[in-house]
DNA sequence: TCTGGGGTCCTAGGACCC
DNA sequence: TCTGGGGTCCTAGGACCC
């Protein structure tokens, strides 16, 4: 008989990895403070910019690396209402971070390069190291453009060190082929490897086994739960609870007393170093959808023109989403977020799955007409759920023509 | 000068059904 | 004076994550 093999799961994480993109592309940023976001002005086309300062001169990709810093354009010129999606450990420096207004963000370094984000680039390089992964261990679940976890277990070579040699060897495949740095946890489930994917950043590798729990994991914050934020963690503290220790010193049965059934024994699990799920190596969507934030609120009446065609086009991009991926749906719904940050959703089913601009606009034109529209208007959102692939839903009866609504069935129901 | 965009999952009440 | 009990779908809101 073989031993079981011990589970070992590995979280990955590319580090700063939007940012460390960019840097292949210019590296003469390496080192300096760069900020990236925003990214609805023309002037960020920095090639354009080359080529009319000189004219003479055919520019091509191939000369991004030669220029000048001075071409670059600054947070301080920055007006608008974007905000940071990600920065380098330079920027990081100055107290800017991932979410922060860029406006708020110029304030505390006005110096910093700003980019513009540039996803179809980022998405190439996502696919690039996954693929390199996939040919070391095949079993991977994709956790957004910068992130995996792996499944070590039965992986040759997955056992050694906890997991530690094999960890090395996917972090230099990847720097090889792509120059680019990323921080592996390797533990004994996803919860704890997450955490452990943050120890030793950037760069960085760490192990974790059953026994480190009480030395490694309980006297970390509460907050570096993955699944525990702002609001958990508040309602955490207002009960004494600060560190992950605390949490597990807290009977089960007051937990959920606390936090209600299926939280509370996710606490306790989770405190305890506790989690089954298995890495999902294929998901299908739940949902698409399309959302602006405008350059300035708009109102329902006085803006009516404009709203309108920004509404039909989020329609006719979620639709394009759908046809593009192959899927339909059937619950239609829109987000409004109103100027006092307030958010309010509405949704219609309809009896029948669409990837049509035209059905989806005219649904989610119902819906609007059900929203309150005193408060001028910051965002609007189109949103398509329940959705099936577009083959299976071929195969789908099409739904009956009259409502089967025979009040005798309500007064004399079979049983 | 506040605060993006694209997602997932959970809860909770009401309708509806058996 | 008494009003079941599940299951599923729909809708709205909210927490959280990347």
């Amino acid at each position: 008989m073989q031993p079981e093999p011990i589970r070992r799961i590995a979280h990955l994480d590319m580090d700063a990895f939007y940012a460390s993109v960019e840097l292949l592309r210019y590296p003469q940023l390496k080192g300096l403070p760069v900020v990236i976001g925003g990214g609805r002005r023309q002037e960020d086309d920095l090639l354009g910019r080359l080529a009319l300062a000189y004219p003479a001169q055919a520019w091509t990709q191939d000369d991004l690396a030669a220029i000048p810093l001075d071409f670059f354009p600054r947070l301080a010129a920055y007006t608008g209402r974007g905000v940071i999606t990600t920065a380098t450990y330079a920027a990081r420096q100055f107290g800017v971070g991932s979410a922060m207004g860029l406006m708020k963000a110029a304030k505390l370094c006005p110096q910093a390069i700003l980019l513009p984000v540039d996803f179809a680039q980022y998405r190439h390089y996502s696919q690039r190291f996954k693929s390199i992964i996939a040919d070391i261990a095949p079993v991977i679940e994709n956790r957004g453009v910068d992130e995996v976890y792996i499944d070590f277990t039965e992986v040759p070579g997955g056992q050694r060190e906890g997991g530690r040699v094999l960890a090395r060897l996917i972090q230099k495949a990847i720097f090889d082929d792509t120059g680019l740095t990323c921080s592996v946890g390797v533990a004994p489930n996803k919860l704890l490897a997450k955490m452990a994917s943050e120890f030793n950043k950037p760069h960085g590798i760490s192990v974790v086994l059953e026994e480190d729990l009480q030395p490694l994991i309980w006297p970390l914050a509460c907050r570096k739960i993955n699944g525990i934020g702002p609001k958990s963690d508040e309602k955490l503290q207002s009960h004494g609870i600060r560190t992950i220790g605390e949490l597990a010193a807290r009977e089960v049965g007051w937990l959920i007393a606390t936090f209600g059934n299926k939280t509370g024994a996710w606490l306790h699990d989770a405190a305890w170093g506790r989690d089954s799920r298995p890495v999902v190596t294929e998901s299908a969507p739940v949902s698409m959808s399309r959302e602006t934030t405008f350059e300035r609120d708009l109102h329902a009446v006085r803006d009516r023109a404009e709203l309108g065609a920004l509404f039909t086009r989020l329609c006719e991009q979620v639709a394009q989403d759908l046809q593009r991926k192959g899927y339909v749906g059937k619950t239609i719904g829109i987000k409004l977020r109103f100027d006092d940050f307030s958010i309010v959703t509405r949704d219609l089913t309809l009896p029948q799955y669409t990837d049509d601009a035209a059905a989806i606009r005219a649904a989610a034109g119902q819906c609007l007409k059900r929203a309150p529209l005193a408060r001028r208007l910051r965002l609007l959102g189109v949103r398509v759920g329940s959705l099936l692939g577009a083959q299976e839903a071929k195969l789908l009866p099409p739904p009956s023509e009259t409502q089967p609504h025979e009040p005798n069935a309500l007064l004399f129901p079979d049983d």
